[in-house]
DNA sequence: GCAAAGGGTTGCGTTATGAAACTCAGTGGG
DNA sequence: CCCACTGAGTTTCATAACGCAACCCTTTGC
């Protein structure tokens, strides 16, 4: 096995690079970062994110392509096209929001603006890493478990 | 100030870029999933990740830099450097965790080995966005508000 | 018909990434 | 003490990714 078999075999045998690999070049977060604060048309996320026209051009087409952005030709305006989340770029929300609490956090020091609130209660949401019961989890609280011994364990 | 502006001011200082910033190069997030899985050393990382030397090198300096990563000679074998997650590096779990979930639903399709359990229940781990009262939400259940109205709106 | 808007491309220079070879202190065995 | 080997990097040079500015082509509004 080669040393590119090798990292394909990386690539694909974890879901982290699986998920790198179709998200993780440079403005690919802040584009749908971009998208879930309501962006659709290129000339927005392009004046907004500053990113030069090509890589946006060239992002935008990689997520479309992946299957993360929709791309819809507005009828009523032949020039305009709009990008939408489809439910594959819906469901990296939990990336994008604890990517957004850490940087919070440990970065830039304070909470940014807007607030993604829920509906009913209105106070902010959240991300935590929890147990099957809910109960929230620290790293102390888990350990690596081969996957064939998983039912095994269970089982014991 | 309209719509495009106020996300214009709002993404300079938004968390998500600042955690890009620190962790969003290539290799960042596959050396940090490394960490989390136990390992410390130069040749450890190199091998199982078949990451080119220079840019290992580069990654680990950058992550002690930034302080997600603490470089620990080994006073045993002088040769020996340990890298390991401080606190703030151990807070990036929810991300890898929610980027791995993500690209095991989306992408590889199939699980990854080994998985995070949970130490008593011994069953995996998961990462959800909920409300404070642990409701799981979904995009239709929020919304963005600005945070200066966030006790207003409690309040009303 | 003409200017402007929207969504891109093209050309070209700069940075980032990658492969392979090289360094160099430290260690272990004989 | 000598030598092979290990661990953790550097250096060199080629290639890919990124960024800027200018350009292009439809479609619209007037």
């Amino acid at each position: 096995m080669n040393q590119i078999d090798q990292l394909k075999a990386v690539f694909t045998e974890c879901g982290i690079s699986a998920a790198l690999e179709v998200v993780g070049e440079r403005w690919s977060f802040l584009i749908l970062r971009g998208a879930f604060n309501g962006l659709h048309h290129f000339e927005e996320f392009q004046s907004t994110l500053g990113i030069a026209r090509n890589i946006l051009s060239n992002r935008l087409t990689r997520l479309v392509e992946h299957g993360i952005l929709r791309r819809d030709p507005d009828p009523d305006d032949r020039r305009k096209v709009a990008y939408r989340l489809t439910e594959k770029g819906r469901d990296l929300l939990p990336v994008l929001l604890s990517l957004r609490q850490w940087g919070e956090r440990w970065v830039s020091g304070l909470p940014s603006n807007p607030v993604l609130v829920d509906r009913l209660g209105r106070r902010p949401i959240m991300v935590t890493v929890h147990a099957e019961d809910g109960r929230p989890l620290s790293l102390g609280d888990m350990e690596w478990v081969d996957r064939a011994d998983l039912g095994k364990d269970a089982a014991a």
